[in-house]
DNA sequence: CCCTTTAATTGCTTATTTGCAAAAAAAAGC
DNA sequence: GCTTTTTTTTGCAAATAAGCAATTAAAGGG
């Protein structure tokens, strides 16, 4: 029953490092492959040290690992199953946007 | 390209909804069908008012739906592709825990 | 060695989230 | 029409998160 609760803690980590746009958007590219966090700075065009703060927080919940090679430093994914999840999201809020267009949010 | 910043937002919500202890509790409750509000405030725990703005949470982001039902109001999981994710996370954060026994939170 | 480049950390301010308590809604039963 | 039960909303106070700027770290390249 404890057991049970830090399961789910340690799962809401996961999700919680993922519900940040900025955050999302790195992941969503790294499904593509690697990346330098040059790249991710300049894909989110946040402050370097805002984005560093982010990578962090992916790295801390398991979801990014990194790793050091030559000046930059590249982020993979790690967390394996993420793909298909995002895909199945993505035609959910698809298919909703369709049914109601309040669904997704304003322009 | 900014239609696709929207899509990444719409799902952060979603994880964001996810990313909290409470909220997964009930929402990995409600795998195994509709709970009430009541059954929910029992299992989390928490004061009813606090409960109540969870589910609020979740339903604002499309991963439940509520449905009243004479005296009580009834959650169902609205998200369908869940399911799979959370059992594999499980096994991942399983398996990293076997790995190097500090990856869950410390009891 | 110093200098440059890349990334992380720290300090600090602002914004958001959380959670309880109290009040308000909504519906059912008497 | 009250009263009771179930749930939501509102009003705060405390805890967390976000983001920029400045500093520090690490690693090559002259």
């Amino acid at each position: 029953m404890e057991r049970h609760r830090r399961f789910i803690s340690a799962q809401a980590k996961i999700f919680k490092a993922l519900g940040h746009p900025s955050r999302l958007l790195m992941v969503d590219a790294l499904r593509g492959g690697e990346k330098c966090v040059c790249d991710l700075q300049e894909l989110v065009g946040d402050d370097m040290s805002t984005v560093s703060r982010h990578l962090a927080v992916l790295r801390e919940a398991g979801v990014v690992i990194s790793q050091k090679r030559g000046v930059n430093i590249y982020y993979t994914l790690s967390l394996c199953c993420l793909d298909t999840f995002l895909t199945c999201t993505e035609q959910m809020i698809e298919s909703r946007a369709r049914a109601q267009l309040d669904m997704l949010p304003d322009a």
